[in-house]
DNA sequence: TTGCAATTCAAACAAGCGTTTGATACGCTT
DNA sequence: AAGCGTATCAAACGCTTGTTTGAATTGCAA
């Protein structure tokens, strides 16, 4: 029985493989720029084969985005220690999956749904954001302690993302500033420390208030 | 003499109200989602007068950007007052007119470039990011000294930048996260103090080092 | 008024898009 | 071998895109 049954299971799913290059490529082009005809060629499929095995483009994006790494991030989430080190330790993992060096385009298609709003964006602000913002709110609460409003707790969120994102994000055009700059492991754990310490710094201050 | 001249002059010429129309379409689409259509359809133009009065929807996209305003906001900086006091203001001119709250579209067009490149991010490179990063980098510089590695102020000011776009390019999410937000000129002013304050604490934290 | 260049316009163009079609090939059961 | 449902394919569909065309209109000088 372990023997392969079909030409399906035995060579890549024609299905599989164009998931693959659907992320890819609405990583690349985002949703309106990547076009049916660019995911089949590089996914070697027939364009037919969009809506046979899904029911449009819109629908391939949908199963192309796989929340489910994401919230993993979230769910499965290391809760011993002191909160800062907590904190440190989101950062890294958020950083290590959000930047894709050697990751999955996963992240950086939910990270470009997060600008550039596509017919998906409510399904992940209630699948993969609004988990993120809660689970950083608490984690920003900890350390800081109940003696701070919530817009302040929810502005150092912000800050907190918006860092994280920025690198993913201006990649193409930091590139053209900094030529030299390379996205490797270590330039990320770099990155994350930076991140993990200035914010740190930030939300000490308001919490000694 | 001050007598309008031709009907050109009387109302607003078809080329600046193409500008205008162009300037908000690309905004809120984006360059390819954009459609040469809506923006005339927007300036009450014929789609023609596109190519008559410029050369086709790139060359109008580079017309529309007006890399000025930006780099005013470097050029006129005030440069009064301690290294912080600087950094302060700075924040909050640039956050007043990256937020489209009253501003002009340019901003939010540059902005756009910043994480979908373009035909254009070559010159926005050139022209409006490069001198930005210089000055706040030499900002930075100046508040932490000259003791800190480059790549550590480096970072310093990808944290501070990733701050500031955050809060523009994922205005549309967050309203989906809370709903009750509201971008007005105090929230904005607050932003600005939120991103002020955070940032000083993380660079104050590597200067004492 | 006449003439001329600049401007505007409706219409059409070729190219690209997402999608559909109908035929063909395949794997499996009977 | 025949039959059947699944999967693949080239081709075409209808639509939108940016751009071009050639005629009509306008503004101004002679």
């Amino acid at each position: 029985m372990n023997a392969p049954q079909t030409q399906a299971e035995l060579q890549e799913s024609t299905r599989d493989r164009l998931l693959v290059a659907a992320r890819e490529v609405f990583a690349e082009q985002g949703f309106k720029g990547a076009t049916v005809r660019e995911i089949c060629r590089r996914a070697e499929v027939n364009v037919a084969a969009v809506n046979y095995h899904f029911n449009g483009k819109e629908a391939l994006f949908m199963a192309a985005l796989e929340l489910e790494p994401i919230q993993n991030l979230i769910g499965s989430a290391d809760e011993t220690g002191s909160a800062e080190q907590r904190f440190a330790r989101f950062i890294r993992e958020f950083m290590l999956r959000v930047m894709n060096g050697g990751c999955s385009p996963h992240s950086q298609l939910i990270m470009r749904e997060l600008l550039e709003p596509s017919p998906a964006l409510d399904g992940i602000a209630r699948e993969v954001l609004i988990p993120l913002h809660q689970h950083l709110t608490q984690l920003v609460r900890d350390i800081v302690g109940d003696g701070i409003p919530a817009e302040e707790v929810r502005r150092c969120v912000f800050s907190i993302l918006g860092q994280c994102t920025y690198y993913r994000n201006s990649k193409e055009m930091n590139r053209l500033i900094y030529p030299e700059l390379k996205y490797d492991e270590q330039e990320i754990e770099a990155t994350a420390r930076q991140i993990t310490g200035f914010s740190l710094a930030g939300l000490r201050q308001l919490a000694s208030r």
